[in-house]
DNA sequence: TACCGAATGATACATCATTGCATTAACGGG
DNA sequence: CCCGTTAATGCAATGATGTATCATTCGGTA
């Protein structure tokens, strides 16, 4: 991790990058992982579901199909069908390497792989759109005992959270400091 | 589904009947409820609304707006445009009687009022459809307190299950063993 | 009356996701 | 090596969900 990184300056979109991160390290060792997922899985991790998944990873967003499918056109001139995107999602779904957030329908990856069986919820950042996943165990185990208190036999859960991140939680609100929202 | 059939059973226009449950006193009260929460919100439960609340309150289940949009039209003979339906639901969650299913992109009608500032979760049933809806104190709190824990500053949460309702769930399996397409 | 704002209507479009079928790549057995 | 099977991808169309924009109506009210 050489603190003099190479910054990749090339997504120009994106408000990222408060505090330093290496994202060239951290995307490649997303790819370990999902390569180890695969092969764990017997799943193949073809070039086209690399590139997706490099996209998506790319990003600690979380990106809608179609946003995938651009910013991939976007650097290859050629654009995929929506269906092949999909098809690519499923197989990194499949794979555990990418979840999807039901509250805005769009897919993120795992920067910290799931070590065991335990579950996690994703939380995700209004500010920034960063996607963080923290154990959620607890939560969990307390909508399993909330269905079994009345009867119902959970076999499906969603948790997940919008709100500021760690970062953007501690940041000055610069907007209002300044007065400079311009209409109440 | 097949067009031909006669009996849509699962999305024709009523009477579900698990078990007896008066459906018109209920549709009733849903609406005195809904009512209220108009009046104390200062909000107007205009004639349109109302019937799309109607729509809804009068399926246990959750609907999509295109769904209610379709029963309406079959009702009146006269189709609305999409975003009609979508104004009257946004009037709908804004005054709290019906939610949104985050992983379904359906509404559904709390037939309990929530009384107090209790937050509740959605189950919604994998056989029937049926949505129930359960306390939720304990998952929100274990919500905020791992949000917390990690310096995220939690807004907003989800928190929906899907599964087997009591009804359901204490059915007896043959059916499922013999193939046989069952009925709520 | 004239005006204002909320609600609704109407058209179009944007976004999310799948179906069906054709084609190509990957791989193992003759 | 060829062939057959299966997985993966390409391609066109469509379904499903949701929004932007602008026009119109309607109820209150100054």
């Amino acid at each position: 991790m050489t603190p003099s990184a190479k910054v990749d300056q090339q997504h120009s979109m994106e408000p990222r990058d408060h505090g330093q991160h290496d994202h060239g390290a951290c995307v490649l060792s997303a790819l370990e992982r999902a390569r180890t997922a695969f092969g764990d899985k017997g799943i193949k991790l073809t070039p086209l579901r690399q590139r997706v998944f490099e996209e998506i990873a790319g990003s600690h967003d979380a990106l809608g199909a179609y946003e995938v499918l651009d910013r991939m056109a976007r650097k290859s001139g050629e654009r995929l069908a929506p269906i092949s995107v999909y098809r690519a999602i499923d197989a990194l779904l499949a794979a555990g390497v990418v979840h999807r957030i039901e509250s805005k329908n769009a897919f993120f990856a795992c920067h910290a792989p799931h070590q065991g069986q335990e579950r996690h919820i994703a939380l995700v950042c209004e500010r920034c759109q960063t996607v963080i996943e923290v154990s959620g165990a607890d939560i969990f185990a307390a909508m399993e005992t909330a269905s079994a208190a009345c009867g119902f036999k959970l076999s499906l859960a969603v948790a997940e959270g919008s709100g500021l991140c760690p970062a953007c939680a501690t940041l000055p609100t610069i907007a209002q400091a300044t007065g400079m929202v311009t209409q109440p």
